[in-house]
This record gives structure tokens, C-alpha cells and sequence, in this order.
DNA sequence: GGAATTATTGACCGTTTGATCAATAATGTG
DNA sequence: CACATTATTGATCAAACGGTCAATAATTCC
């Protein structure tokens, strides 16, 4: 048994420390989720005493919040890259839909479904959920109202088919958090289903 | 100030205490969400000490999955009666779409949310989660199945679909936890992308 | 009525949480 | 080199958590 001392922290400039404080922050959240980001876990993995951690944010409460922000914010600017990529509103939506559901972002899912329970005792994060949903939201109807645009889609209720897809998409990765397996036909189906928002026949986005 | 002090609980027997403080548990559930439901408040709602309560329960963790079982198969079974009076599968499930959407279940919503947080934390808990999600699933694969049956419904995997909308429910109603209002056009968008999924014209279902 | 049974409780314990603050040690400046 | 600045820390606090146990008080039984 070795007590896991800890050497002092180098001396660092204010800037860089905190850029240490909030990547562990972050880490912390995807590897272990929400919950797991206490004053004493992120200092042990930013390798500092917990009261520097103290000392570099205002409360918990709004370290919590923007570690949260920075995840999902990364995730958006990730799929508006994925966006520019394609073109077409039906491929962009196609692509899009497939790369949120193809399993790979459950450390993320985890980040949201904390952030939705948490949020009920933490005024600042949950202002900060409704921010990135709304950020999310947005990403979704410029797709969908550029493909009314074009033709591509028929729906007078853009901004309404975004919340719901946005709302299925979460439901499902949370589902996928618990159910593990069986995400093969999520994507086709969830396509199907957008086909059927937007007035497409069947299989028009897939 | 008045310290609020608590009279000797009233001797009953153990079958109607441990009713007591199921009850108090899911009240509390209910009303405040299951991270509320602790060895003291729970203790407190049913107007006992502390101790008894553990006394009656093995652990907090199990009584914690107790309560979101009570709390999610009263509402199966609820559902399972509005199915009871209404005939068709169609209008089945377009009956059991629009009750789960209304937005006056809030607290279930809440409950369900929690759990998937906590059960990360709470394997028995995380148990409960999947037997009851299972359960919810088989009522809708039920209904599908039987619309596959008369040829109201065409898919080749009612299994999948009832997963995909009961991932696209559940997602639906978390997010109107963040984003109240808006609940308006939520079941019939709904109806449209589940007439996607099974094949149907636009307005098959509403 | 007295004794056995048992439902209930107060007093604890150990752990974890967020947070504060005086003391310490490293840096940079004159 | 001496000194002022400040990044960093150990010690400590109060609150909340789950859980244990001997003592107490109400009931039942003979």
C-alpha cells in the first residue's frame, strides 16, 4: 500500500492552469459522466490539491455547466464539419442522421442524460441545456428549411420537424445507453421516420 | 422557529408500514424525483425515524428501484387499460401516442430520466430500468404486431419499430422537461413518422 | 397482571461533498 | 541579491448521505 502522495503542482500561469482544470473537467465527464465531476476527482486528474480547483472556478455548479457546454458545443462544431462535406439537403440529412446514431458518441449520450437529471438542482446547468438545445435545434432546421427550399423536403413547420427529430435522437441514444445492441436498424428506421415528417416516399433519404 | 420535532410513530403492523413507506417513496419520487428519494426524506415523508426506514428496506439502492418500478408499471398498466377501450390497431395506437404525449406526465418523465442517470451508479437500479423498458416495448410490439396481422401495418420487424418509438417517446418527453411549451404539434409529427415507419399514407393514423 | 415479543427510536459512525483561509513556496522585479 | 507578488497547499468546516445497534416502548400472549 502506497499513500497516494502528491508532489506540488509546478507553478503555472494562471491561463494554463485553468485550461488544465477545465480538459480534466472534461475528461472526467466523458470517461465518467456528469456526476463524476467533484472538486476533489478533477483535481486528482488535473494533479493539483483540490482547493486550486476552488480557486480557479466560481462554484462547482458552473464548472459542471461548462464542462458540459464544452462537450456538446465540440459536437456540434463536429457535425457541422460533417455537413459541409456533403451537399444536398436529403444526403446532408441522411448523413447526419446516421453519424449521430451509429453508436459511437455513448460517452456523450451519458453527458447528456446527467445534464438532463442535474439540471432539475442546478439552475446553471440547466440554462446551459437549453442553450446547446436550442444550438443543436438550429443545426437541424437550417437542413430542414434549406431542402423546403429546394424542393427536397415538404413540410410548413421546419423549426417544429427539428425539435422532433432532435427529441427522437436523443431518446434513442439514451435507450442504447441502457439497451446496448440492436442499433443496426436505429438509423433505417429513424430515416423511415423522417420520411414520413417531411412527406418523402419511402426511401428517398436512404 | 419551531424546531420541528417529531412524535413517536404509531405502532403498526409490518406489512402496513412497509406500505407506508413505499408510498412515501413514491410520492416523493413523484413529486421531487427519485435522487430525492433518501434514507431521511423518505423517513420523514412517512413521518418515521430515520432508522426504521432502513429497517425495512435492505438498501436504499434496491428501495430506489422499487420505487421506479412502482412508478413506471402503474403507468403501464394504465396504458394497458386505455388500450382495453378503444378497438384497431390503428386507432390504438394513435390513442396511446397522443396519452403518452399530452405532457401531464411530467413526473413520470422525470422519474424515467433519473434512472437512466443513477442507474449508471445503481446496477439494481439499472436492472429495474431494462425489465421495464422491456415491458413497455412488448406493449407496443403488441400493438404493432397485431396491426401486421389485420394489414393495417406493414414492417417486417414490429420488434424494431416498437424500440424506435418508445426510444422517440421517451426522448420527446425529456426534452419537454427543458423545453416546456411546444407540446402542440409533438403526437401529430409523431403519427407521421410512425406512419413512415409502417408504411402508411400521410394521415393514416390521425 | 406479568412476561415475552417486537416495532420504533436516538445516538452514533464513516464517507463524501463543496467551500474557506491562513500559510507556504515559487516567480519575477527593482 | 532582496523583496513584492502570487500560485499553490494543508487544515479545517458544515452539511448530507447510508447504515448500525443498543435501548425503549408498545403490543401480544399465557
Amino acid at each position: 500500500m502506497s499513500t497516494p502522495t502528491r508532489v506540488r503542482a509546478a507553478r503555472k500561469s494562471p491561463a494554463e492552469r485553468a485550461d488544465d482544470i477545465a480538459r480534466a473537467a472534461r475528461d472526467l465527464a466523458l470517461e465518467q459522466g456528469l456526476a463524476a465531476v467533484t472538486l476533489r476527482a478533477v483535481a486528482a486528474s488535473a494533479g493539483v490539491a483540490p482547493a486550486l480547483v476552488a480557486h480557479y472556478v466560481p462554484s462547482m455548479e458552473t464548472l459542471i455547466a461548462r464542462t458540459f457546454q464544452a462537450v456538446v458545443s465540440a459536437e456540434i462544431i463536429e457535425i457541422e464539419a460533417l455537413l459541409a462535406t456533403v451537399e444536398g439537403p436529403r444526403v446532408q440529412l441522411g448523413a447526419l442522421i446516421r453519424t449521430v446514431l451509429d453508436g459511437t458518441r455513448d460517452d456523450v449520450t451519458v453527458v447528456w442524460v446527467e445534464a438532463w437529471a442535474l439540471g432539475r438542482r442546478n439552475e446553471t446547468l440547466a440554462r446551459a441545456v437549453r442553450e446547446e438545445m436550442d444550438a443543436w435545434q438550429a443545426v437541424l432546421r437550417g437542413v430542414i428549411a434549406a431542402g423546403v427550399r429546394t424542393g427536397d423536403f415538404e413540410t410548413d413547420d421546419a423549426a417544429g420537424v427539428a425539435w422532433q427529430l432532435l427529441g427522437m435522437v436523443d431518446g434513442l441514444n439514451a435507450q442504447a445507453l441502457v439497451r446496448w445492441g440492436d442499433t443496426g436498424g436505429r438509423a433505417a428506421l429513424t430515416l423511415h421516420a423522417v420520411e414520413g415528417m417531411l412527406g418523402l416516399s419511402r426511401g428517398a433519404l436512404g
